[in-house]
DNA sequence: TTAAACAGGATAAAATTACTCCTAAATGAA
DNA sequence: TTCATTTAGGAGTAATTTTATCCTGTTTAA
């Protein structure tokens, strides 16, 4: 896994949308205040929205917020809206299966790590993020 | 950090090579056997080389050797050789700074995984993997 | 001297990342 | 109704990284 300027941009968003959970966030203003193209994030947002963690309103006065508390919503969902599941080599993307998986003694390391690595995600939620930041 | 490609056969040449340590294995035998595209191997080779954990030898019956035993090399040491340091968000490399750094809450997360990570990627030795390939 | 083997630089193809742009659809207000 | 505003979604492009290949040079043993 790896993060890309994608997800840190998504990321980003959670961290803008979540400073005030009720008003609703226009791309630009986003895109502006974390300094991040407003095009981009434009796409960010929409994967954002199809995985449920943040809503869309269009029409004047429209934008974004979060579908959920920032209590609800961790690094791990963020990340899986964006990049999709967490992964380490790809031999553990299904489609991308290595012929010499079976008798791989290196692969249940990567999957041991995956494992790790989705715990330690999951524990981070955006409220934990948001007390830092004030 | 993601495994790439050119990682992955990285671990593989050690792989085989640690199966025969005294050997000295050339090339195109490893590159065959582990099912690698020849000249790629050559050039990985050459960064495990400078990464002083294989041996070189050049001329009519030359090849590569582990400079350690099996024991003594990590997972950690061959990904670091060849992709240099663990990192999970380009802000950790030095040279790829942001500019929010200073007031980022996420950043302080990366770094601590990839504690994480680096800990877990030094757990596990050559001589582990054999045991289980035979 | 010659064939075998690695060294190292240049470069190319393929894939992924990091975007932009355009048209459509929804919405609220004049 | 009509218009300005705001997101939706598809297509396309630029930049970067990954995944190699090739060629020339050097080392070495026979
Ligand atoms: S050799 Fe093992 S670790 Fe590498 S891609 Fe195949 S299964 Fe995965
Ligand atoms: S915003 Fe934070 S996590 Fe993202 S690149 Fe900058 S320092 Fe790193």
């Amino acid at each position: 896994m790896k993060i890309t300027r994608e997800t840190d941009y998504a990321i980003r968003c959670i961290l803008h949308m979540a400073q005030e959970t009720e008003k609703l966030h226009m791309i630009t203003d986003i895109a502006k205040k974390q300094d991040m193209p407003k095009s981009f994030v434009a796409k960010i947002l929409q994967k954002l929205a199809k995985a449920k963690i943040v809503s869309s309103t269009r029409g004047v006065n429209g934008g974004f917020a979060l579908r959920k508390t920032p209590s609800e919503i961790t690094l791990l969902h963020v990340i899986e809206a964006v990049q999709g599941p967490i992964f380490i080599n790809s031999c553990m993307v299904d489609n991308k299966r290595c012929s010499r998986r079976s008798l791989c003694s290196v692969h249940p390391v990567w999957i041991e790590i995956r494992n790790i690595l989705i715990d330690k995600l999951k524990k981070y939620d955006f409220q934990f993020f948001c007390k830092k930041t004030g």
